[in-house]
DNA sequence: CTATAATATGAGCTATCACTCAGTTTAAAT
DNA sequence: ATTTAAACTGAGTGATAGCTCATATTATAG
């Protein structure tokens, strides 16, 4: 019987409860997230993750299993920020309306944390991958297959709701990554207006 | 005056010219190539590969400058299976079969690759970036703005063809690698269609 | 005030990594 | 047969990585 399992490699050991660990751990994401823009993932050791964060390499693990745990919290606020940009108390009737409400509100987030978020992309293990599909899962809830079914005498002749959520999703985020990859300064409001013309083209006709 | 200045950290530091050299960078690329796919990017040492090619590591040492050296290569040539797959000799007339022609082929090619394609995605380190830019225009020549304004009257009006090449481009490039890396198993012909359904609305109408 | 839990510390351990180099073996050239 | 170039070898080096743990400090609870 060797080492106790650990709960997850990617999720915290254990939640700070007093200011000062909530602090601690904040400075670390913190340190991280401007040391993988600064160096990129590889040379971002977990030593210079606590010193940059004015912490002990103890006080480090004391919360965090490892490494890569660190980023996955990383990723998962960046996603939960998706979830609030996307989060919208009005929900338009028509499928148009629906389209540009939730794809701008996607693009202007993706720009606006456009270093970070091509970074997460681009240099971090995919270590979580379950976790991002879970993700896309929640961000376009409200672009779901039942607020698609419930507008249906929009959509043309032969599109499956069920089959179309999931298709205009993957357009739609992995265009975005493309572009934010390799062309983010393509990312603007042209791109967007044809981006929108195309999927309800795609969607209504 | 400290070390000479290597030409690149990617490329070959010198071809071999025997026979026997050719298989041990041949031996190296496919020990890079298994290991990447078994255990990843991070844990592939370059001692590993060289003991699991046959060779030592001082011959790896011979013809990779490095570690990355290694996987541009492989990268470089899973590029130029890419352009194969695309050259075609007969250029459709319509849009419509050009795009079918094309697209299928880029699937069909990268869902006969898919778990290569999806290591070096998910797992490489995106160091030569500017070399997947280079490659992307090569690869998609055929459908280039040239080809789209010789094609111009089947455009839908207010469709620029240099806007809508590297737009459709980008869609096809984006939605493909997120149906390879979140959902491989509906990279299928149902797919297909859908996307071919989708670009020809947006360009033809 | 005391006891207990939470938090912090950082020297140092083990492991592994990318990589070098002095020497040897094999093939090609003359 | 001899020379020269190409190819191969692998123990060893320096650096650094992730991570542990025994100890110390600070905060909360009773």
């Amino acid at each position: 019987m060797p080492g106790i399992k650990p709960k997850s490699l990617f999720e915290l050991k254990k939640l700070p409860k007093q200011r000062r660990s909530k602090a601690t751990v904040e400075a670390i994401l913190e340190a991280a997230t401007q040391l993988l823009l600064e160096i990129g993932y590889d040379k971002t050791s977990t030593n210079r993750i606590a010193g940059r964060a004015g912490a002990s390499i103890g006080s480090l693990y004391e919360y965090f299993p490892g490494k890569e745990a660190i980023f996955a919290e990383i990723r998962r606020r960046e996603d939960a920020k998706i979830d609030r940009a996307s989060a919208q108390s009005a929900v338009p009737d028509t499928i148009s309306d629906m389209l540009r409400l939730h794809i701008t509100a996607y693009i202007d987030f993706v720009r606006s944390n456009l270093d970070l978020h091509v970074a997460l992309i681009r240099e971090v293990p995919q270590f979580a991958v379950a976790n991002a599909e879970a993700e896309l899962l929640r961000i376009y809830l409200p672009l779901s297959t039942k607020e698609l079914k419930e507008r249906k005498q929009q959509l043309r002749k032969n599109r499956s709701p069920s089959f179309a959520t999931e298709f205009i999703i993957r357009v739609v985020r992995g265009t975005i990554s493309e572009y934010a990859l390799y062309a983010p300064e393509h990312l603007n409001d042209r791109f967007t207006e044809n981006l929108l013309d195309m999927l309800e083209g795609y969607l209504v006709g």
